[in-house]
DNA sequence: CAGTTGCGTTGCATGCTCTGCAACACTCAT
DNA sequence: ATGAGTGTTGCAGAGCATGCAACGCAACTG
C-alpha cells in the first residue's frame, strides 16, 4: 500500500539471513543503491538495523526490545504466568503458554524446571503447527471455514512417523479436540516427547490461549503424563476465570466446576 | 530521512507500549486517519502489527520470528574479536574464543601470542574438552542432566598428572566453575601451559561463548597469570554486553568490581 | 424506531517527497 | 601511482503519499 515503507520493510527479513551490505541490499530490493542508503539510514536511525564495523548491515536491537516489550504487554501472558510456575512446580516439566496469530500459532512463555523464568531467546518462536497440542486447541476453535482454509493452506512436514499427515487427518484431530476440550500431542513433533494441553478462554467463551506440559518419555511416559491431564485443565480454567473476570488482585474462590 | 518510513517505523514503539486504534495512532503521529491506514495497513501486511478483534492494532508476530532469526545469526566472532585483539595488546598472550557445539568446544578464533614460545592449537580444532578452561565453562552452563550425560560420555586421557581423571572429578569441577564464573586450568593438558577463561552470555544469561587466555609457565608463573583474572572477565562482559545487543557507543557505566 | 455519534474506509486532486542518475570521496589491492 | 570496488551527496523530475470530504456501518440514545 505504501511503496516507500513496503520496500523499508522488505530490508528486515532479508538482514535477518544474514548481514549484507548496500549493495546487496538494494539488489535484492532492486532500487538504486542511494535508495537503499536513505531506507537503510531511516531503519538505522529508528534502531532496527544496526551497522557493524565492517560496514555491513545488521538487524539492530531495537526489534528484541520491541518484540520483549510487546510479548510483555500480553495481558494473558500476565495474568498466566504465577499460573506456569505453579503448574511447573507442581509437576516439573517444561509448561508453554501459545496464542494463534495469522496463520501461526506462537509461544509466548515458557517455563523450564532448570530456567526459572525469562527465556526470551525461545518465545517467539513459531510452533509445529500441525501437530503441537496447543495448535490443535487453538486452530480447532477457529469458525468453520477459516480453520478448513487454514487447514488446506498448510504444510504437512514429516517430523515422525505420528506427525499429521494431511489436512483430512488434521481437520478429524481439530474435530476431536474441539469436542472433547483438550489436547495431546504423542510424539508427533519429536519421538520422544510427548504433551498435554488446555485451553485458555474469555469472557465469550473463545479460545484465546493455550497451555500445556511437556515431557520426554525417558522421563514419564504418555500414560503418566495424561495423568496430569486434570491438572493442566484446572489450570487453564483458573488462568481463564482470572483473564474474564478481570479481577488481578481478587483470587475468587468460587465453583469448583472441573466440567466435563 | 525518508518521512514516510520514518513515521510507519514511529508507530511500532507507540504500539509497544499497548494496543491502538486507528484514531490514537493517526493523533499520535500527527497525521491524518487515511495516512495512519495506510501505514498500518502496509504494516500489516508485512506481518509487524496484528489486528486483534476489536479492530484495535497491536505488534505482530513478524517481530518475534525476526528478533528470534536475529538472534541465531549473531556472529559471536565478529563481535567477540576487536576484544581479543585488545586483551593480546594488553597482557601479550595467546587469546582463544571457543563455543560448545554437539559435545564438542571448539575454537572459533585465536589471537597469537607476542611471545615466541607458543601453544599449538588450531581454530576449528576440537578442544582438549575434559580440562581445558573454556570447555569447563561452556559444559558448566549445560542444563544438568545434559551436563552428566556428556561427562559420562567422555574420555579422560591423562594429559599430564593434572588431568581430569573420571566423570566424577569432572562434575565436581564443573558445579565449581559454574559457581564462580571462571574457570582456570593449571598444566591439566600440558604440564607448562596455564590458562584462565572467563564466560561470554546472551541476553538469556545462558552462556554462549568463552575466552580464554593462556601462557606457559617459562613466561609467567600461573600465579601471576590469575592476576590477569579481571581482566579477561572484564573483557567477556564487555563482549556479552555488545552481543547483548547494547550499542557499542553507549556511554560506559561503571562496573565498580574492578580490581587490578 | 429514527436520529445521532463515532469509528473505519474509499476516491481523488494536489504537490510534497522519494527516486534514479551521475559525480564525488574513500579504501584497498595491484 | 592507478585502478576497481565501495559508500556518499546534490539535483531535477515525477511518482507516490497526503489530506480532504463523503460514505458505510455499528453502537448508543432519545
Amino acid at each position: 500500500m505504501s511503496q516507500t515503507v513496503d520496500r523499508a520493510l522488505s530490508i528486515l527479513p532479508l538482514l535477518a539471513e544474514g548481514p549484507a551490505d548496500l549493495g546487496q541490499v538494494a539488489d535484492r530490493l532492486g532500487v538504486h543503491k542511494s535508495t537503499a542508503l536513505r531506507l537503510l539510514r531511516t531503519l538505522h536511525e529508528h534502531g532496527f538495523v544496526y551497522r557493524q564495523t565492517d560496514q555491513r548491515y545488521r538487524l539492530g536491537a531495537r526489534l528484541f526490545a520491541l518484540a520483549q516489550e510487546a510479548v510483555e504487554n500480553l495481558d494473558v501472558r500476565e495474568i498466566a504466568h504465577p499460573h506456569l510456575v505453579r503448574l511447573n512446580e507442581e509437576c516439573g516439566h517444561t509448561v508453554h503458554l501459545a496464542v494463534y496469530e495469522e496463520n501461526e500459532v506462537l509461544y509466548i512463555d515458557k517455563v523450564e524446571s532448570r530456567y526459572p523464568v525469562r527465556m526470551y531467546s525461545r518465545i517467539g518462536k513459531p510452533v509445529a503447527i500441525t501437530v503441537a497440542a496447543v495448535a490443535k486447541l487453538l486452530l480447532a476453535d477457529l469458525p468453520e471455514d477459516e480453520r478448513r482454509a487454514v487447514a488446506e493452506k498448510l504444510d504437512y512436514p514429516t517430523y515422525t512417523s505420528r506427525s499429521t499427515p494431511n489436512a483430512a487427518a488434521f481437520l478429524k484431530e481439530l474435530a476431536k479436540v474441539r469436542e472433547q476440550g483438550w489436547a495431546t500431542d504423542l510424539g508427533g513433533h519429536e519421538e520422544s516427547i510427548n504433551c498435554v494441553a488446555a485451553p485458555i478462554r474469555g469472557t465469550d467463551g473463545r479460545v484465546v490461549a493455550a497451555m500445556s506440559v511437556s515431557a520426554p518419555n525417558v522421563v514419564v511416559t504418555a500414560d503418566e503424563l495424561l495423568t496430569l491431564l486434570p491438572l493442566v485443565r484446572r489450570t487453564a480454567d483458573a488462568v481463564s476465570r482470572e483473564y474474564s473476570g478481570r479481577t488481578p488482585a481478587t483470587p475468587e474462590q468460587d465453583t469448583g466446576s472441573t466440567g466435563t
